[in-house]
DNA sequence: AAGTGGTCTAGACCACCGT
DNA sequence: CGGTGGTCTAGACCACTTT
């Protein structure tokens, strides 16, 4: 039962059964694939083998697995324009998902290392750093780091930080995002991202770093983001 | 040998030395990694658990595989913004890397479905399809599909399209590259691109699909792009 | 308690790479 | 040709979820 010359290797053969059923709607956005044994089972294989498959189809993003739960096939990306100003919430009832934000844990702290160059700050300053949990239809999509300056928002931490930021910067600081420096590329998920989305360590993930500015052209705080690697695509528009 | 409650599992561990070789500079770019078999003695398990690990690595863009050749570590990711209106080569050459582009195929065809509705063409129009490899100092980073419009374009195929098609737009049909609609998001790799990038089917990679439009707002082409995942970084800046 | 996925062992044969 | 990674077998125990 070794792949012969010629021939494609056993887990492509599943994967590519697996994904026909996804496409032919034989298995829905959100159903659950059977067992790792059934299907050794239906395919006549180890569990080895048919976890190459699984594992290649997480990687495309068509199904995703949720720790000691199985298998399931991953619902449609969310998109963004990084070019427009949006928010999460905004973006989420515009494409027919409800969105939910969890705040994890809100403190003063001193500036990390790796935000403090965009910050323009200095060893030891202190910002405000949200950690925060975004779900998109429940499904946890987004981990998310703000680090915020006092300068420009003294007190953020009075507020109910469970919604958009946006809102409070405008309704109490008077601060409007107007422009940003955007990065982005895959990675893999980082020890506390990894558990906030209950994904496994090291599974892959979109990495975006966010440098905002306000209406004065001034830098107003640094986002940090992890994305499930299935659940956003991104487009852009040059005029 | 199992990993016991509260520990982390041992294929981290090997993954977190890996790593921390890496980023300590006892492994530098390029380098290529003990064997896997070697990896078994010096961390005293099997190729399954090992392979674990360096899959993880993998993910993350920090090592790479060259088919049956061995482990290697990931050279810098090149960087793009999409909202200058540059070229691969140009890219490449700004940040002291060495641009190639290969031709594979050049032809005309009838439209493919995906590609029919960014194009606004008819079932049956007709293409030019130019199908491509761009290279990185040496490094094949990037299987690039252009699907070009014969009315914008006469007679394409006569023009040799192995370096910049930014310059054969403007130097022999007076058309430049003015705007875009750019998508793009982690996948894994068709068979065709995993087949000239020399990588194997299934692996994760970065889809770019782009609509270009000339400076008279009309549409020019559209490209699809599959880049290595650990090739690319994405910087948008927005004013 | 039964079943799931997560981790791991200890082998095997193959196709292909470099020497 | 020897060594490499690619694929695969046939098991095992564990932590955790679901029933």
């Amino acid at each position: 039962m070794k792949s012969p010359a010629g021939e494609l290797p056993q887990y492509l053969l599943i994967k590519a059964q697996l994904q026909a059923r996804i496409q032919n709607g034989a298995l829905k956005s959100g159903d659950k694939l059977p067992s790792e044994r059934e299907l050794c089972a239906i395919f006549n294989t180890t569990r080895v083998t048919v976890r190459e498959s699984l594992a290649m189809l997480e990687s495309s993003g068509a199904i995703y697995r949720a720790d000691r739960r199985g298998w399931f096939v991953t619902p449609a990306r969310l998109w963004l324009d990084p070019t427009q100003n949006t928010n999460f919430h905004r973006l989420c009832l515009e494409q027919g998902r409800e969105p939910k934000t969890a705040l994890l844990d809100g403190r003063v702290t001193t500036v990390p290392l790796d935000v403090m160059a965009p910050l323009a700050l200095q060893p030891f300053d202190q910002i405000y750093l949200l950690t925060r949990l975004r779900y998109a239809d429940g499904r946890a999509v987004c981990y998310c780091e703000n680090h915020c300056l006092p300068a420009r928002v003294p007190e953020l931490l009075r507020h109910d930080l469970n919604g958009s930021l946006t809102e409070i910067y405008q309704t109490h600081y008077g601060l409007i995002y107007t422009s940003m420096h955007l990065t982005f590329y895959p990675t893999s998920m980082p020890p506390q991202a990894a558990e906030a989305l209950g994904v496994m360590e090291g599974r892959p993930a979109l990495l975006l770093r966010r440098l905002n500015y306000d209406q004065h052209g001034r830098i107003l705080d640094f986002d940090i983001e992890y994305w499930r690697h299935d659940s956003l695509r991104i487009e852009v528009d040059t005029h």
